[in-house]
RNA sequence: GGGCGGUUAGCUCAGCUGGCUAGAGCGUUUCAUUGACAUUGAAAAGGUCAUAGGUUCAAAUCCUAUACCGCCCACCA
């Protein structure tokens, strides 16, 4: 043996041999109830970061449950995460000069399947560098044909069921991103803005947005405010920008009459409360902001009849940019006399995207809604019926109730081309109103050729192209184009909108093990634990018990085990622009993978966050070192002696005659009850730090220096006893250690030939 | 605005259902060692457990309030 563990030239040997063994895969034997964990599928063109290092609590659990015999699963699969994904696309084409909205639809998702396909294998080889022991025989990735066609189906049963519908309503809208997100992608960040005071007719209303005031269709005031209760119902001639327009004011008890003057103005198609208040009183949706985040006054334009100047400042403003267009009306409101004053410091909470950071617009655009009511009241029953247990249950099952009590129906239309498109379709000849904004193959085939298609329909915008169709809300589904079942034509044109990624993700239990009939479906569903950090709880976890419970009846997981968050050693959340970013894999080859593992788990309480820093994984190296030179330090005793040294068992536990053996025989009895106990309460931390201690600082310091003259003087019952301590030490501590114990394990002899990896788990006793 | 978590040694944190001199890793100081390991060993320094009350025979641990830090949720224009 070396003088040290050497875990660079150990590691990828040892990993070989338990690929190529099979021991990652598990012997379905119907007699025993499997364990099994489902990976949290990484994006496939994403390099391993740290946390997905943390799966390593994963590992502790399969390897845990495998050395105990159970039928043992970790299903590993990639994402093709659509929007990330084209996102990163994206960036790429941009650095070459080329913009998406240059491509037809077929011609992009060709070029970023080719892009993802090139990355796929980082990242498996990534974790296998972690030592992850998942069944690669069953990798999956989402858009293997029978993932995706359970997703689809899953779809149509939905839409039959009525929980799946099409609704134009305001939408999150990235105008720089082109595509809708769902309530949770918004990322809400504070900024202080002006606010507007405006003269409005014989009022005065405040806003920071006096770029959407021509398009403003009423007043609203609490009905509480007695300045303004006359008012009420009645109509108003307001003078604005672009002449004067006639509003009603009209009650709505959540104005606060303390805010501003306690006057709202009501803008239903860019904002979502007014857009609420506007179904109220039937107010009209008309919206004066595009798609592409620019002022749209077309509706202005087109009368014949306007003022020149308005018709002069209309033109002006028309096709600017928002921010743009604001300053440019703020000047305007000056000169005219409109503005009272501005409030510098107001500060507020506005909408960006989380991708790029870019303001979201409210923009009314019809999207397809998952009804999430009735299938969040199933997974909130079967979490409180112990079904399904959330650990740790203090702090996380209280965030699970709260925001399933008030969900609200899922977006799951994105305005983008990664991802399977919605199967759903139009009849261009029933709507020849329809406006398409986009370039699509599938049109050319229906009718020839882009011309023809120009010329019959109205195109918003051909190079913005890849956005929603406004049609109206007659939809069929289908897999395939189908005649009209109205009027038998054959102008049927597919939903160009794709499924949000987490619409597929959250169905992963099912269709990773082939819902609803395959054998694998039967015997591993539903799945033992879902262990993922926090942060995806609402995006995917929630998700997928509704959507388990709706499709199969059943839950998906037993258990939902929350990890801690890995922070950089001064407790701060790593990210790129800290550059506190630190390389799992740069530490895997610096110090090896058992190093990182430690280092990642040790230490780190459920539900906190765990610190890391390049010390403590060097220290946890420094363990991994310690232990192979114990079993060196054995291995030159045990020869020494010229003797084949027994194995220990009950008959040899009878024997035993030396206090300190019997002593440290006891020890290791309650390490092992211990240590068992605490993976089995998702301790994980209390279990690697209760076998270091004994280990280094029991075993090593204490037992063996007290004893070093009796293993020298060839004691054999002094070395066999230490000879059992160590190997029992390398099971508890191989599912976090697994590189190190496997190593030496292979230098002991052993009853059995087996590797360390599907040894039997100790007892105690 | 609502909710959650944190505040313990120089740093990062354990301390689960209250109970012996409050622990670990890293760091610091001193000493030792060519015989398993310097990726080592022995020893040491270092904490009024955020603050103020309260419950209790007993509180870092339970309760109340305050302060600061972090996070989540929410349509206040």
């Amino acid at each position: 043996m070396d003088k040290n563990f050497d875990s660079k030239t150990a590691e990828e040997g040892i990993y070989r041999t338990w690929e190529s063994g099979g021991y990652f895969t598990p012997a379905i034997d119907p007699k025993k109830k499997p364990f099994t964990i489902l990976l949290p599928l990484p994006n496939a063109n994403d390099p391993m970061h740290m946390g997905h290092a943390m799966f390593t609590v994963q590992d502790i659990l399969i390897r845990y449950h495998r050395m105990k015999g159970d039928p043992t699963l970790w299903l590993p699969g990639g994402d093709h995460a659509g929007i990330e994904t084209q996102y990163v696309f994206e960036k790429r084409l941009a650095k070459e000069g080329k913009s998406r909205f240059q491509f037809d639809r077929e011609t992009l998702y060709t070029m970023i399947e080719a892009f993802v396909e090139q990355n796929k294998t980082t990242n498996r080889d990534q974790m296998k560098r972690l030592g992850f022991s998942m069944d690669w025989s069953r990798y999956r990735y989402s858009l293997d044909p029978d993932i995706v066609a359970t997703v689809l189906d899953t779809f149509r049963k939905m839409h039959e069921d009525g929980l799946a519908y099409r609704d134009s309503r305001l939408v999150n809208y990235c105008t720089k991103d082109g595509t809708g997100f769902s309530d949770l992608e918004v990322l809400y960040v504070e900024r202080t803005d002006p606010l507007y005071y405006m003269k409005y007719g014989p009022f005065t209303v405040a806003t920071v947005r006096p770029e959407t005031k021509f398009r403003d269709t009423a007043l609203a005031v609490n009905p509480k405010d007695k300045r303004y209760k006359d008012a009420i119902g009645k109509t108003y001639e307001i003078v604005g920008l672009l002449g004067p327009v006639k509003m009603t004011v009209i009650p709505d008890p959540d104005v606060d009459p303390s805010f501003g003057t306690g006057i709202m103005k009501v803008t239903p198609a860019h904002d979502p409360h007014d857009f609420e208040l506007g179904k109220k009183f039937n107010l009209p949706v008309t919206p004066i902001i595009d798609q592409r985040g620019r002022m749209d006054f077309a509706w202005f334009l087109t009368q014949q009849d306007s003022n020149p100047k308005y018709r002069e400042r209309a033109e002006k403003y028309h096709g600017k940019k928002v921010a743009e267009a604001r300053a440019i009306m703020v000047e305007d409101l000056k000169a005219d006399g409109l503005l009272i004053k501005i409030d510098e410091n107001y500060v507020h909470r506005i909408g960006t995207c989380y991708r790029c950071g870019s303001v979201l617009e409210p923009l009314p655009i019809p999207q397809w809604y998952v009804k999430t009511k009735p299938l969040a009241k199933k997974a909130i029953r079967a979490v409180k019926d112990g079904k399904t247990k959330i650990v740790p249950k203090k702090r996380f099952e209280k965030m699970y109730f709260d925001w399933m009590n008030n969900i609200l129906d899922w977006n799951i239309s994105r305005q983008i081309v990664w991802g399977p498109r919605i199967p759903v379709w139009y009849c261009l000849d029933c709507n020849p109103d329809i406006t398409i904004s986009f370039i699509d193959k599938q049109l050319a085939k229906i009718f020839g050729d882009y011309k023809s298609i120009i010329s019959k329909y109205q195109f918003s915008d051909l190079k913005k192209g890849l956005q929603s169709l406004s049609a109206p809300l007659h939809a069929t589904y289908s897999l395939s184009p189908e005649p009209c079942q109205k009027c038998h034509s054959t102008h049927v044109l597919q939903e160009t909108d794709t499924f949000d990624t987490w619409f597929l993700s959250s169905q992963w239990p099912m269709t990773t093990l082939g819902f609803p009939d395959s054998a694998d479906f039967k015997y591993f569903y539903p799945t033992s634990v879902l262990d993922t950090m926090w942060d995806i709880l609402f995006f995917w976890v929630a998700r997928m018990m509704m959507m388990g419970l709706y499709r199969t009846g059943n839950i998906p997981f037993e258990v939902i085990h929350l990890h801690s968050r890995v922070v950089d050693q001064h407790g701060k959340k790593m990210s790129k622009s800290k550059g506190n970013v630190m390389n799992p894999i740069d530490m895997v080859d610096k110090y090896g993978a058992d190093a990182l593992r430690m280092a990642l788990i040790y230490g780190a309480a459920p539900g906190s966050d765990i610190a890391i820093s390049e010390d403590k994984i060097r220290g946890m190296r420094n363990f991994a070192n310690k232990l192979w030179n114990m079993g060196r330090f054995i291995h030159m005793n045990i020869d020494a002696t010229g003797k084949e040294i027994p194995f220990y068992d009950n008959e040899f536990h009878k024997t035993l005659t030396d206090a300190n053996d019997k002593r440290i025989i006891s020890e290791l009895n309650m390490l092992t009850a211990g240590v068992t106990k605490d993976i089995e309460r998702y301790r994980f931390s209390d279990a690697a730090q209760a076998i270091y201690e004994f280990a280094w600082h029991r075993v090593a310091d204490v037992h063996l220096e007290k004893n070093k003259d009796r293993f020298k003087s060839g004691d054999i019952q002094a070395i066999t006893v230490l000879r059992h301590v160590y190997i029992t030490l390398l099971k508890l501590l191989h599912p976090f250690m697994p590189f190190v114990t496997e190593s030496v394990w292979a230098t002991f002899p052993r009853k059995r030939t087996e590797p360390l990896i599907v040894s039997s788990w100790p007892t105690a006793g």
